[in-house]
RNA sequence: GCUCUGGUGGUGUAGUCCGGCCAAUCAUCUUGCCCUCUCACGGCAAGGACCAGGGUUCAAAUCCCUGCCGGAGCACCA
């Protein structure tokens, strides 16, 4: 007896038991541990992306975990933009948008959206608030001059400096009065705390250059991340953070605000980083963006690059990336991400309703080669017709023309040998022409014969396949035109693609299209 | 240098808190077979791991120590 079939057996001799089985089921597919201390309806979460660009495939991680948890708690998502850098990491006016497009193509939507840069004078409040309860001072000192001081777990002579002046200086912060690396604000932890990361960080600096967005162009004084973000997530109730190692000490520093404001830190949960295999592409914001600028990548959605919007354009469902993302679980080390599981979980998505169809692709080391059908032991008939789909005959057949066809070089057996023409049938290699053998299809069931894909050499599509490994060209069989654009498909014997357009534009690229073929179409995976 | 933090098959993960039922789970992956007019889907089978060394114990992936290796922070970046 299979699975199925026990399972079967045991329905029948006690329903009662299947259905403990079947949730068991359930209860091993949640990978994701539960939140500590969370409780149904009460969870509040937020992602905080820096909108300086659009995003790479590990950021799907965030929306997909808090996705999930607030899906589990009921619980709310906050997509809170901290975009309090206007110079070194600059904000990018069109990533907002096109962040938010990304979490909803992976399937979730933000119940509230934020901009830091909306909030600065929720900011400005809180610090005049922190500097009366003696947790912070401006300082003058230079970072280096700071620096140094610090690690020796010296205070600087501004630490003690009189409240009525601390309170001046930072207003003066506020109104601009002072040009970058003038005057900071610190808040005042421990100067020597065993640990040199937490000893009185800074918590505004002044920024010359003005904001991107219009809204938040006239300030100059702006919070650091620590001071925001740690602000932020109590004002808007967050009770659970899921941050990276890199801000391991965060919470730590925060932790001195929240004791002067007498608030309670939420619950703090770290991941190690991302990486995935496949790319040649470094899995950073920066480095794509220089990229495309070079010319290397056409654009965020270029299939070589790894991002949300390239695999969203080679037909890879939200839905895989985030089975993907959350099968990685919550540990604190840095993890791999294998393509190959993302592959799994779309074909597992898509395979039930991609129609196929044949591709015979031209490569030089493989060139598609084209050859004449001719009569045989029986008269060659004109076309074949294989099926739409193997588990769907109602879906039903597709006619291609034969006649004279084309196949990968690699597929044309030796002289002499016979190969089968998926659909349509048996023929033999003469010379330079295909003869047409009159055989049952036994000859490929008794692994005789070898079933290979073909087009007809008139008829096709010329199509440009973009895969991650470069651009392929090749021939597409008639019917595909019937297809819709963005349908995914498979190529039969090569993989699933998502047909991008029809008769598309030429381009400027290098090898890129021309405007000559008739259709571009994504590589998603075998 | 100081401070955090982690190490289970190729990859990810369960188990580690509360030692035994763990000769270690599940998925992916690789290989073989079956199915099949696809190298897809489906089915079957196989392969492959507790960082190392000590210690405690009747018993250690799990507790303790040491070592090795990795990641992160010590920014007027996020």
């Amino acid at each position: 007896m299979n699975e199925t079939e026990r399972r079967e057996r045991l329905g029948e001799l006690a329903p009662e038991r299947l259905a403990e089985l079947e949730a068991d089921d359930e209860e091993d597919e949640r990978v994701l541990p539960d939140l500590p201390n969370a409780e149904a309806g009460e969870v509040v979460m937020r992602a905080a992306p820096n909108p300086n660009g659009p995003w790479h495939i590990g950021h799907a991680r965030m929306p997909a975990v808090i996705g999930t948890y607030k899906e589990r708690y009921d619980g709310e998502f906050i997509c809170r933009f901290d975009d309090t850098d206007p110079e070194t990491k600059r904000p990018d006016l069109d990533a907002y948008d096109a962040i938010l497009s990304d979490i909803e193509y992976l399937g979730f939507e933000a119940d509230r959206v934020l901009r830091a840069s909306d909030r600065l004078e929720t900011y400005y409040e809180h610090a005049r608030e922190l500097i009366e309860h003696g947790g912070a001072y401006t300082c003058s000192c230079s970072g280096e001059a700071f620096s140094a001081l610090k690690n020796d777990g010296e205070a600087c002579p501004h630490r003690e400096k009189d409240e009525e002046i601390i309170r001046e200086e930072f207003e003066a912060m506020v109104d601009g009065e002072y040009a970058a690396g003038e005057m900071v604000l610190r808040v005042r932890t421990d100067i020597d705390h065993k640990n040199p990361a937490l000893r009185d960080w800074v918590a505004f600096r002044m920024i010359d250059t003005p904001h991107p967005r219009e809204a938040a162009a006239d300030y100059r004084c702006w919070p650091m991340l620590d001071f925001q973000s740690g602000v932020d997530d109590h004002l808007t109730g967050v009770t659970h953070i899921i941050r990276g190692i890199d801000l391991q000490d965060s919470a730590k520093r925060q932790r001195f605000v929240y004791d002067y404001f007498g608030w309670e830190y939420p619950e703090v949960l770290h991941w190690g980083h991302v990486q995935l295999d496949e790319y040649g592409v470094s899995l950073s914001t920066s480095t794509i963006k220089e990229l495309i600028e070079a010319g290397e990548l056409t654009g965020w959605d270029d299939p070589r690059a790894p991002t949300i919007r390239s695999v969203r354009r080679r037909g890879i469902r939200g839905e895989a990336l985030v089975e993907s993302m959350t099968d990685l679980g919550m540990s604190t080390s840095d993890v791999d991400l294998a393509m190959s599981s993302v592959y799994a979980n779309n074909r597992d998505l898509v395979d039930d309703e991609a129609d196929r169809f044949f591709l015979v692709r031209d490569r030089a080391d493989d060139p598609a080669v084209e050859l004449s059908v001719v009569d045989g032991d029986a008269p060659a008939p004109a076309a074949g017709r294989p099926a739409r789909h193997p588990e769907h005959p109602d879906r039903g057949d597709r006619t291609i023309p034969a006649g004279r066809v084309r196949l990968e070089s690699s597929d044309l057996p030796p002289t002499g040998e016979r190969v089968w023409l998926k659909g349509y049938g048996c023929v033999r290699h003469a010379d330079d022409e295909l003869v047409y053998v009159d055989a049952d299809i036994d000859v490929v069931r008794d692994g005789d014969v070898d079933v290979v894909h073909w087009v007809p050499a008139a008829e096709s599509l010329g199509t440009l396949l973009r895969t991650v490994e470069g651009d392929v060209r090749g021939y597409a069989e008639p019917e595909i035109a019937d297809a819709e654009t963005d349908a995914v498909v498979q190529f039969e014997r090569i993989g699933f693609a998502r047909l991008d357009s029809f008769d598309p534009a030429g381009t400027d690229e290098p090898d890129g299209p021309t405007g000559e073929e008739d259709l571009i179409a994504y590589f998603a995976h075998p």
